[in-house]
DNA sequence: AGTCGCCTGGTA
DNA sequence: TACCAGGCGACT
């Protein structure tokens, strides 16, 4: 569920609650969620102070005293909440009690959250962050030009870019006026640039309306984020293109539901056969 | 690059 | 009942 926009939202309402907080009281409620055990945080993290809490890509990263970092993925349905905003107990996978007696909940439909407590030099390796590409919003696009292959499984590939997810993808190709099945090293300097505008406007806009909510996501008081509001493509099958007024269609690519108006967006396919084909037609 | 598995719930 | 879902890693 929760794509850059989610995850920077989740982190904007959480900062100003937890940095400088110390840990009283770890509880575990479902022990996979948590490496390299609920008992290691169980032990470890009472009496660690939150020095800083950042993001790179959609992860969360606590960084804790005594060279600790505690990092978080939500996946699909990974959700803070504090206690008092709690709407649901049925999926609630552990309890942060703070020195302060306030308490956050991590609640995961799914399960396939994960929170991870590591040293300082482990982190990194242990959590695959050390794989991630640059974070469009905080360092800028640093790796399309040298990208190939099908656009949508680029602009997914968190080792490319970290932090767009099936939502914002599909909304940035429509932006940028391009199929999602076109091949990267297809597009022109123009088409390029006009992507890396669309990545970073989508992003800020998913931002600025505090995330997309299609059913789960909430931020840590258990409100809805409004961007679904502004979304142009996705979730859109059989509706009029808001430009064009031809319906959106609903394909798959990269193994993922795809939202498309197929008369806006640019397909620029690879040439099978290069040998008779004459004409260069970059289009 | 595509498919499966991880889980659970919502919807057709 | 079957299929779908904001993710991602392992495998083919």
């Amino acid at each position: 569920m929760p794509e850059l926009p989610e995850v920077e939202t989740v982190i904007r309402q959480l900062r100003p609650q937890v940095e400088g907080r110390k840990f009283w009281k770890f509880e575990s409620k479902n022990a996979s969620t948590f490496k390299p055990s609920a008992t290691v945080l169980e032990e470890i993290l009472p009496g660690k102070r939150i020095e800083k809490l950042r993001r790179h890509g959609k992860y969360i990263i606590f960084e804790l005293s005594d060279q600790l970092v505690m990092v978080v993925h939500l996946r699909m349905t990974g959700m803070f909440s504090f206690e008092e905003d709690l709407q649901n107990k049925s999926f609630l996978r552990g309890i942060f009690t703070f020195t302060n007696g306030r308490r956050l909940m991590f609640s995961d439909i799914r399960k396939f959250g994960q929170i991870c407590l590591y040293p300082r030099s482990e982190f990194m390796e242990k959590t695959n962050i050390d794989q991630l590409g640059f974070d469009p919003i905080i360092d800028g696009i640093e790796c399309l030009n040298f990208s190939r292959g099908i656009l949508k499984n680029t602009l997914l590939n968190q080792r490319c870019i970290a932090g767009i997810g099936n939502i914002y993808a599909d909304e940035i190709c429509f932006r940028s006026g391009l199929d999602p099945r076109s091949r990267v090293e297809k597009l022109d300097s123009k088409q390029m640039h006009r992507l890396k505008e669309s990545i970073v406007y989508c992003l800020q806009e998913g931002i600025k309306h505090n995330g997309t909510t299609i059913s789960d996501f909430r931020g840590t008081r258990g409100d809805s984020g409004k961007h679904q509001k502004y979304l142009q493509v996705y979730g859109r099958k059989d509706d009029p293109c808001y430009k064009c007024g031809s319906l959106i269609e609903k394909l798959r690519v990269a193994g993922r539901g795809t939202y498309i108006c197929v008369n806006c967006q640019l397909l620029l396919s690879s040439q099978i056969p290069a040998s008779n084909k004459k004409s260069a037609k970059s289009n």
